[in-house]
DNA sequence: TTTGTCTTGCAAGTTTGTTGCGTTTGTAGA
DNA sequence: TCTACAAACGCAACAAACTTGCAAGACAAA
């Protein structure tokens, strides 16, 4: 069902986009374009490796990159700030977050971009754009929820 | 079309809640319930005056607010926190941002619902919720937006 | 009015985000 | 392959937003 996860040639795709190519960048590249969910700033240079490059490092070469269009900058609903690769098709999703566990699932569905256009038509906006997190509890948290409270007794 | 700005009862509001009632925190339910837009810390401290009580009472008193319930927490499209006051009828509503004045507009529609019934049966989970944030250009900045490439000759 | 608890202001401490500067490195051209 | 220079880097300091401990003061029940 799910295509084949494209592992990009971050070099490749640095100097498409006009860009030097460097060991840090190679890294926070590769990391953002296999992780499934975005990731704060801190994440990036943790798990792209600390000594990779220094964490100024990856907020100058990631803002740059918003900057070109190439990422985007996400609120998420827990206050942090995330970062993700954007993709050339233009299609986007949107992200289901449990509130107990925190694990991230991707939501292709969007069903917002009706929306915008009625929006759009009535109040006379250009350039939409928009945002949306749901949040719930999981299966595997309301399990957990339950068994506590019968071992409880 | 739109009704009355029901005045809330701050002191009444607090003690139904179960919560004393002090100056600071009249002022800053009062601010909240006025407001047709989530605000910042800062704002509500700002606003509420900022002689009305100290930064640290408004972060505390806000984040009990949010435990108990009764004030959710919005993580804002330019990567503030913001905080609204919970209507009483479970009714909420969404935010369309101008990109360029960053004025806030709410948006009654909401077409999450039905997506989130959907996600709920097909993935299992409970207690969904979600936030969503349209931004765009508004049509005044997008009249001064012409005028300046205009005049610009 | 008294008393105990809750709330507050102050000030210090975290975390996250941002910038200046001198050094190092990637890349184009010789 | 070598050279030169702009771009990128690490370091360290700084700024803003957020969070907490503690002693003093205010609210509310009796």
């Amino acid at each position: 069902m799910d295509k084949a996860p494209s592992p990009l040639d971050a070099a490749a795709w640095l100097r498409t986009n006009g860009l030097r190519v460097t060991g840090g960048r190679v890294a926070i590249v590769r990391l953002l374009d296999s992780s499934r969910v975005p990731l704060t700033l801190h994440q990036i240079h943790a798990q792209a490796g600390a000594h990779a490059c220094d964490f100024a490092t990856v907020f100058r070469f990631v803002t740059m990159l918003e900057e070109k269009g190439l990422v985007e900058k996400v609120a998420w609903a827990d206050g942090t700030t995330r970062h993700e690769l954007r993709t050339g098709d233009g299609h986007h999703h949107h992200y289901l977050i449990c509130r107990t566990c925190h694990k991230v699932e991707p939501v292709d569905d969007c069903v917002v971009e009706r929306l915008e256009e009625e929006i759009a038509a009535e109040r006379g906006y250009t350039a939409m754009n928009h945002s949306l997190q749901l949040t719930g509890v999981c299966p595997t948290c309301q399990k957990a929820r339950g068994a506590k409270k019968k071992k409880a007794r």
